[in-house]
DNA sequence: GATTGTGAATAGATTCACAGCT
DNA sequence: AGCTGTGAATCTATTCACAATC
């Protein structure tokens, strides 16, 4: 039992990701109640992970029973901040960033690009899903306009340092990079890098 | 001192490919000899991590001195399997294939998408830089001919699972799933998926 | 003298196994 | 009886510290 202030591991955050989803998919199957041992079943997970991940923010399970799902997916979508909206910026209206605006996982309820943003001037003012790319000198005015919380960076990776430490003079409080370079950051500004090319890499190896 | 058919984590595999890239930069930069001390200060790094992992592979270092860069960069490409080309399709054409091929990750030397393929009537046939979509039952016609390695999912989640199971039938050896699924798999056909909304969930959990 | 490569030490993550509830 | 929550045990990863080498 631990309050939910405490350090968790991105490892760990992760997979209440995953178990979110899955909770999700139940819900819509009608399962009401189900437990850690059927759950890493179903979806090949780790039952005592299960449980020891959950545990750590409280007493979630009924012992003898399992965990009841509506009320599981509500705690963790609490727990993990994804009961309200976040409000999104994108930065970059490249070829990534102008899919990322379009990714389905960007038009549900959680979190939703608000405006997007690039330097070049030929990109200014072209539409993408409705809204109008602004230039990103508009940035320290829009951003806490729209109260936008979160950065996307789509920009090269020359750019991703210095529109980092805009985001966050401008107000952004958590960023996600696909820029393939490791930001200098401060910690209350915390950056998630995402290189496409290094999960390649990866697979390559398997190849030789 | 170990063979490179060691079992190597993937969190050393994805440092490796780190390092490669400093190690570019280095190059282009003129230097020629970095120590790993240096190395970890200016991108970062643990310098005893670097040796670690370096040191997994074979003596790549001079004692006393450092890495000479050039030849380490050569080393790691070859160890990695990133000396040569390899040959990639994609499947799935929507708003994330076709951002995907237009990463310029794949415009390089080592990873080159050679075909695009859909279910959808609609975009078969349709072009993404040079490449004609093509349905899907070509699969197993093109990826032998056209000697492809490397598959990339952007399906939508409900298709992941029947598509890995024929890109591992055509005779595809690894596979970047991008759909939010966790695949069931094959051991001779690695699957790395990469889900971006947990990326942003993880980013969410500290704006509470 | 400097730096690598590496065994030993530490820290972190996962799994086990069972006490404690329902 | 059945399943969670959890301390102990195991496994994995990282860091330390120094002998070996240049």
């Amino acid at each position: 039992m631990s309050s939910s202030r405490d350090n968790i591991s991105a490892l760990a955050l992760n997979r209440l990701s995953v178990y979110l989803r899955c909770l999700r998919l139940l819900e819509r199957e009608g399962v009401s109640c189900i437990s850690s041992r059927d759950l890493a079943r179903r979806f090949r997970l780790s039952a005592a992970q299960i449980r020891k991940d959950l545990a750590h923010f409280g007493e979630l399970g009924i012992r003898g029973v399992g965990y009841r799902v509506a009320d599981l997916r509500q705690r963790l979508e609490s727990l993990l901040g994804l009961d309200h909206e976040h409000r999104v910026v994108l930065v970059g209206a490249g070829n990534l960033g102008s899919a990322l605006a379009r990714y389905p996982g960007f038009q549900g309820a959680t979190f939703r690009i608000v405006a997007v943003f690039d330097i070049d001037p030929e990109r200014v003012g072209t539409r993408h899903l409705g809204l109008e790319v602004q230039h990103v000198r508009e940035l320290a005015r829009l951003v806490p306009e729209l109260r936008a919380e979160i950065g996307i960076l789509a920009v090269p990776a020359a750019a991703a340092q210095d529109t980092y430490d805009t985001l966050v003079d401008v107000g952004i409080r958590a960023i996600l990079n696909f820029a393939p370079i490791s930001l200098s950051t401060v910690p209350e500004v915390p950056a998630k890098t995402v290189d496409l090319l290094i999960f390649m890499e990866e697979l390559a190896y398997f190849l030789r």
